[in-house]
DNA sequence: AACATCTTTGATGGTCGCAGACAAACTTAT
DNA sequence: ATAAGTTTGTCTGCGACCATCAAAGATGTT
């Protein structure tokens, strides 16, 4: 199969140490054994086994990553910032889809404890009771969970502060005259959705605006859910003249069904996003949205997550991003 | 730190071998004695080393994912069917975005074989000699190249049919009673964007119409690429009545710039596009566009690579996938 | 010149956790 | 008592790292 150590000491007329020390440059060797080292392992088309140092040194360099699905703009963008940290740091992504399963859940981190991956990123935005408890299962491996909350001291924990994001789109909206404001939200099992609700809420109490019934929804996130949301918005017997959607993915949806409709935007609704995916630049209108920094996320997330790799005893840390309002074009102001 | 197998078989009272074979249900063992090995695996919360096991067996169920930038829903998408049938298979997915960089794809390509990872999957759809030749280094590793072609008997190669793909597109269009045609595609440094080109011009050809130069644009398969790509078209003395995008990224982008100058789609201007992102459904108007098949792309590069994984030696197969058109609402017909 | 001491460089063998070839112990049957 | 079957154990090696040891050369001392 492939050369081993041995197989490039022999070549070069040394011993496997030499090779090692000249490898890792972990102590001086003379330059000519070096360079015969060098050209003994360029011959062979040596690559040393990692899995072989691992198992000695017992470090893998690889993190792995649980997420919902990367199908989501928004986690798609996300695991594009990790990867990109993961290789700045020397470190390789295993990425983990659990399409809201717990049985898949379960069998990535078994999978994940067993290959001695360094530590696990966890992104999966729901805050279901089984999922925490596999998770604590796995105490030991240093772990740094976004977007979500299981309230352990050994985890570190990122959130971006979704309660104000909504507070921030809502008051756009306030300021540009709206006063007729519906809400398509995530499913509430996911805490961000319920974060977003009750930053819309709160929002529109603080703005004295009354709340009606039908006006807000609960969806899935998806671009799906977010046209069913809207049908089911533009069913009402009344319409309200702006509506904030708790992501970009269903404000898309939504966009799409309320446009097939005949409906104007921004000219006859309003419509504010979520999480600025890169594409909600390009909807037509442009999508005035709440950003989430998905870049300052990422580098939070690995540099957090390599602090708990070299200090395993610390105490879980909470960092709090914060959201801006990104103002495009699928915002009319109304006149008084 | 974590338990292996020996504390596990003291606690057991039995031999490594024997908690071996209980957990990998290798051999025969009675009952009493698998009952105390899982109880004292389950105990000591064992959970067995993968990279010890892989040095001994040689294989480390994982594959590396070479993909230009999952920031493409395109590629998106795809990475996240390949992630399914890995799971489905067994193996972990460690996801290497190059970004186009030939650096960090050497670095990758040289990170995974020294993790010893069971196969390589490639998607940097460029036909660029240097990464070739990177490539061709590792020749023994088993590999499945997707939409690229290095002319080597020992990988395997899928590829979509793009030449077809845009020949669909066109028809398509010339069926509705277009005439003046316009093209923005991706960097002809990538085979895909080659085929496409090609497939439009034959196509045009073959429908007896002309090809006007400043109506054939080269752009780079991104958001603002088609934006840009849009405007320049718009700049041009007389305009077409239909555009072929070369993707449904550009396609959005080109879509949005077109809206934003008030031109409307698809009355003034019919697009098609290429891919058939799962948000194309969702644009306004919905995307007409080119079907790749990603989940039987996929499904084929997973079962491909197995294959070789488990048969080395053999020849390496080339396999042609078959696009298709989705009709929706962004072509309108041209009255005669 | 001969010996001691220090410095530079190379070799040896144990170790990480697991798998599996080989073989031993213990039953039961003949 | 021997053969055949059942159940479990011993031991080596996968490929790298590393602490320890050893040899050779350099320098100093008498």
């Amino acid at each position: 199969m492939s050369a081993t150590i041995k197989d490039v000491a022999l070549r070069a007329g040394v011993s496997t140490t030499t090779v090692s020390h000249v490898l890792n440059k972990t102590r001086f060797v003379a330059k000519a054994t070096q360079e015969r080292v060098f050209q003994a392992a360029e011959a062979l088309n040596y690559a040393p086994s990692a899995v072989a140092r691992s198992l000695k040194v017992k470090n893998t360099k690889s993190l792995g990553m649980l997420v919902t699905t990367t199908l989501n703009p928004f986690f798609a963008e996300l695991v594009n910032e990790v990867e990109k940290c993961c290789y700045r740091e020397g470190y390789n992504l295993v990425l983990c889809n659990t399409d809201g399963e717990l049985e898949k859940t379960n069998s990535y981190l078994r999978m994940l404890t067993q290959k001695r991956v360094d530590g696990i990123l966890v992104m999966c935005s729901a805050y279901d009771d089984s999922l925490f408890s596999s998770l604590i299962g796995q105490r030991n491996l240093p772990m740094v969970v976004m977007d979500w909350g299981p309230s352990d001291d050994y985890v570190d924990r990122i959130q971006d502060n979704s309660v104000k994001g909504a507070h921030l789109a809502i008051q756009h909206l306030v300021e540009q005259g709206h006063k007729r404001i519906a809400y398509i939200g995530g499913p509430l099992t996911k805490l961000p959705a319920k974060q977003r609700l009750e930053g819309f809420l709160e929002a529109m109490a603080q703005a004295n605006l009354a709340i009606q019934d039908d006006w807000v929804i609960e969806s899935d996130f998806e671009f799906e859910g977010g046209k069913l949301g809207m049908r089911q918005l533009l069913s009402c017997s009344s319409l309200p003249s702006a509506v904030f959607i708790g992501n970009d993915a269903m404000a898309m949806g939504a966009m799409s069904e309320a446009q097939l409709s005949g409906i104007k935007i921004p000219q006859q609704l309003s419509v504010v996003g979520y999480d600025n995916c890169m594409y909600s630049a390009y909807f037509s209108p442009p999508l005035t949205t709440i950003n989430q920094p998905k870049e300052r996320l990422a580098e939070l997330a690995i540099s957090t997550m390599i602090e708990r790799i070299e200090n395993p005893r610390q105490e879980g840390k909470m960092i709090m991003l914060e959201p801006n309002l990104v103002v495009r074009a699928s915002v009319s102001a109304i006149p008084f």
